[in-house]
DNA sequence: GTCTATATTCGGATAGAC
DNA sequence: GTCTATCCGAATATAGAC
């Protein structure tokens, strides 16, 4: 592994979990185990570097976030609560998410233009979702998706907020499961009439149990 | 009005502006209006300034939160709702919340304390609320709230997240109205039979789930 | 390409005068 | 109580040797 992959995979890791402005080019090169002459070889300083690392990090996120589209997950319905329920180390905090509160990192525009296109990426599927979860009948028509995906993106975003907050995994898996909760209420006050005809199966089986 | 208290007051803008990592005792001072020795007078340093400061904010955040009890406000269901749509600057993020994200916050002892506590009692009052709107009949017997005071806190911060990535407040005002909309939908499923509990009639059909 | 040495500024705090 | 002067180390980067 080059000298240039070593530091952009450090500097990922620190971003996480101290953020740009707390990252010294010091820290990265340390843990990359690289001197100093080559960092400044290959990236023209910290920022350079910042924003090679945390553009690949955005690119494996919006891959995760792809859940929602796969057609062979399940129904839109389905695929909504699955992607919900991804495993997320929630006293990690999101590596993206994370940025919105760094200063330096808004302030950047390189920095925040990577943060705004991740979100965008991922709130487009989830708007896709939700509006063919709609015309499936799985969720009532009254139901806004440009709405619903901000929602649901900020309990995943949020519970990271409280699962840091009190140093615990448990608030984050709790708001996923109240969340996954509000869907199914939600979804089973559809009226029946409007429900799509290729899927006209018994109701009721939907009741996976988590603890 | 004091040193100490003009000390504080910057203390507490600047934390929310750059969180505690980021700013430097220099940029308190300055903004503040007062010479460095003022400082180190009335206080150990910028850890202990920053404990005062974060106090006062917490207090003020929890004074807020007291409108989930607020009896005069209305029914527990609409004092829910009420909260969630207090305004909010979504793009200056939370004065508490934030402190989760900055390394040296969530790693100071008492700090991390602090952000705990103002946590602790947001959810306790939300919990209170949701088990209130459950016996009143506005939520189904099913909802958990521990579960849905965690997911609501979530979508507040999590609000926060997305006006930030996005440097505008739309995102946050969308994501509070995807939650009030999930609330009354999933408030339109209670079965009839259990609401209001000054009627009570016959209960326990609840156990059967949504069919 | 990679290293060590060196500048420069800032963060954080102390000392002591007024 | 408040101010200015000053110290020490870290953050960021440049220079130039190997």
């Amino acid at each position: 592994m080059g000298a240039r992959e070593k530091l952009t995979d450090a500097m990922s890791e620190l971003l996480w979990e101290r953020g740009y402005a707390a990252t010294s080019p010091r820290d990265v090169m340390t843990r990359a185990g690289v001197g100093q002459g080559s960092m400044y070889h290959h990236f023209a300083g910290k920022h350079d570097l910042a924003v090679a690392s945390l553009s690949a990090v955005s690119g494996t996120m919006a891959d995760e976030a792809s859940v929602l589209e796969d057609v062979e997950a399940g129904t839109p319905l389905e695929r909504m609560k699955a992607y919900l329920r991804l495993p997320r180390p929630g006293t990690r905090g999101c590596r993206i998410g994370r940025m919105t509160q760094d200063p330096q990192s808004v302030t950047d525009p390189d920095l925040a233009r990577i943060v705004q296109g991740a979100f965008a990426t991922m709130l487009g599927r989830w708007e896709d979702a939700i509006a063919a979860a709609v015309a499936a009948g799985e969720l009532p028509g009254t139901v806004v998706p440009a709405d619903l995906a901000r929602t649901l993106s900020a309990v995943i975003q949020g519970g990271y907020v409280l699962a840091r907050a009190e140093g615990d995994q448990a608030p984050m898996d709790a708001a996923i499961r109240g969340a996954v909760a509000l869907l199914d209420a939600t979804s089973a006050s559809v009226d029946p009439s409007a429900r799509e005809s290729r899927a006209p199966r018994e109701r009721g089986d939907q009741e996976e149990g988590r603890s």
